[in-house]
DNA sequence: ACGTTATATTGCTCAATTCGTATATATGTG
DNA sequence: CACATATATACGAATTGAGCAATATAACGT
């Protein structure tokens, strides 16, 4: 993973904030990132297939749903330009509401999250 | 300065070979900038007029001169970013060839460093 | 097999970026 | 003033990228 495929993923407004949301969350499936995201659904996963050719993501399939997580063999420098990230936005910007959405959805385990 | 702006800016291979040279250097004019990347003038002026339209650098005229330098209000994540890019990139990335480029000129002051 | 839900992909259009070449501006020198 | 150097900008061409709508695939339940 060199910076430049690393920062060219993060250019994108709606795959930063998918990022940000799994920095936040940890793992996501499409649907939850679609609710919170409030954007079409083939908006995201063309979004996270980027994401994940690029060597950031990962997916992980179970049943009907794919879950979405950042790569934990991602360069140590590229998980904390994440984590500083994640703790440098504030509430004025669009991830701030994204993860509001994310923590009003039920959360019962085998269920989807979203509506 | 909000996430999205700041990682657009970064997206561009030669914008973030220019922020991470000027993180390396602190402050560099637009001929240095032009001899280390290998690249034309007006591509390296362009792309910092954008860097420094999106608030990332500023500018400071010496004579003929510009040097570009990282601005010094920007947000402590974002610095972070920048500082932790620069200590986790390889040697085989481009940028280690800018850096190379960079050492090997000529240093006095108030003569250009390029060629 | 059928229907339902979740996700992926395709086809297309439109907007945004990037680049090279050429030219313009700014500053300094004689 | 003419001239040289450093930097900026304008213009068109080519490429890339994002978005939407529709459709395809995958897995599950009955």
């Amino acid at each position: 993973m060199d910076a430049n495929t690393f920062f060219r993923a993060l250019g994108d407004g709606t795959r930063l904030r998918c990022l940000l949301l799994l920095a936040a969350a940890g793992e996501l499936c499409v649907c939850e990132l679609t609710c919170a995201l409030a954007v079409t659904q083939p908006k995201v996963s063309r979004h996270l297939a980027l994401l994940r050719e690029a060597g950031v993501v990962r997916d992980r399939r179970a049943g009907l749903w794919v879950h979405y997580r950042i790569r934990e063999d991602l360069p140590e420098w590229a998980q904390q330009v994440l984590q500083i990230t994640l703790a440098g936005v504030t509430r004025r910007e669009p991830f701030a509401r994204d993860r509001a959405r994310l923590a009003r959805m039920p959360n019962r385990p085998g269920a989807p999250r979203c509506a």
